[in-house]
DNA sequence: CGCGATTTGTGCACGTCTTCACAAGCGCCT
DNA sequence: AGGCGCTTGTGAAGACGTGCACAAATCGCG
């Protein structure tokens, strides 16, 4: 499921607050999901809980980095020192969750030789060999939409078979290649999609939350269609 | 639907390469989509196509833009100028698709009056001002973690009714707020869990896809779980 | 004017995800 | 040792999204 890793970082901070175990309402509250479904999950997976106590979260934390395959650090490639691609290789959310940036590698020979973040930019034509040494796993995409294809061909040519994409367009990969997509303008849009129907409720309840103070701060509400 | 601002970004490719009309299967192939899925979202929006010919690309254009609520262009406003806020501030994908980012705000007034991409870096306490004067509609937040609730209660409290969210944390907003997040980690956990299992995949068929060139590159493929 | 090719719109069935509700199990207190 | 409260795990029902298959509609051509 998708919402491990959300559970995992839920864990992580009980963790750092001291809680030896949790109940599934408590996670559930902290990650914004119905209880009952996070015990679902969590038993698909086969994790044990006690009864009447609850998970301890250590033992939880070990069984979904285990899962989710986080008990060794992966290595990913990053293409692409752009706008974004520079962000993200300062990102320190990465290394902080079991991700190491060990390459970086662009096409635009006048950025190739650059430091970032103690890292060397390479030209993406040495994609094989920095693949071969560093043992990538995992390709990040972020580069112009144009070029965004040709570099999936490449990734996925060297052996890369999931890849994250940065890159506003559909790839086309291989079957067995995993592609997961992040794209920053449709996020808005969906937002501004919401929000038009908002503006556009004439007969509804017109600012209901208008005095002072934020009304009722509910739990993360789940935005549907 | 969340798939309508993909149908646009593909509408606006095929209307760039000159294209009049596209079929249901034209435009579901592009985007990696069911055909029948793509008929009955546009349909269900009540967008009419011709039989026999398809839909008109500039009409469909029209009409979804109008849905999405991007007949005018909405500001933004970025609160948090680190790493990411930066690259954010200098995206370029964002003026394209109808969005301005409009105001850029900190918490550090050691980075307060800084200039990016023509834009002064202003402090987070202006936040009444700001939103006023541009008539703000959303709110980016790429702040680190421990500061994005603050924040999120700040534009939640100037009337800022729709947030996406680049710290790795869950927002507690009033009912009425839509909050999308983006956890970049979390992406590349996903799919770590997907590689972690395609490796323990021992008795499996052994790497499908070695010899040479691609193998059969399908439309994008959509990932479970 | 009529026919066939083509493409939309949609009823129906299926599988998945979500949620409720409750039995089973565990620890603590007496 | 026994009972009580709390929490997990799960069966069943419902909601939702997906995909197939086909009727209705439109255009072009003879």
């Amino acid at each position: 499921m998708s919402r491990l890793p959300e559970y995992l970082r839920a864990l992580h901070a009980l963790a750092d607050a001291g809680h030896e175990t949790v109940s599934s309402e408590g996670l559930a509250s902290a990650v914004g999901v119905n209880s009952a479904k996070l015990r679902k999950d969590l038993s698909h997976l086969g994790s044990y809980g006690t009864r009447g106590v609850g998970y301890d979260v250590a033992l939880l934390i070990d069984q979904i980095s285990s899962v989710l395959g986080l008990t060794q650090c992966r290595a990913v490639a990053l293409v692409g020192v752009g706008n974004l691609g520079h962000a993200l290789a300062g990102y320190d959310g990465f290394a902080s969750r079991g991700f190491r940036i060990a390459a970086l590698l662009d096409a635009d020979r006048s950025r190739v030789g650059e430091q970032i973040n103690g890292l060397m930019v390479r030209h993406v034509d040495e994609l094989p060999r920095v693949v071969a040494e560093e043992s990538i796993s995992i390709g990040v995409i972020a580069t112009p939409a144009p070029a965004a294809q040709a570099v999936a061909d490449q990734l996925v040519a060297v052996g890369v078979t999931s890849i994250l994409n940065f890159a506003p367009c559909v790839l086309s990969v291989p079957e067995g290649v995993d592609v997961r997509k992040v794209d920053l303008a449709i996020e808005l849009q969906i937002l501004s999609f919401h929000e038009h129907r908002k503006a556009s409720l004439t007969g509804g309840t017109a600012l209901t939350a208008l005095p002072g103070g934020l009304a009722t701060p509910d739990t993360q509400e789940a935005i549907g269609t």
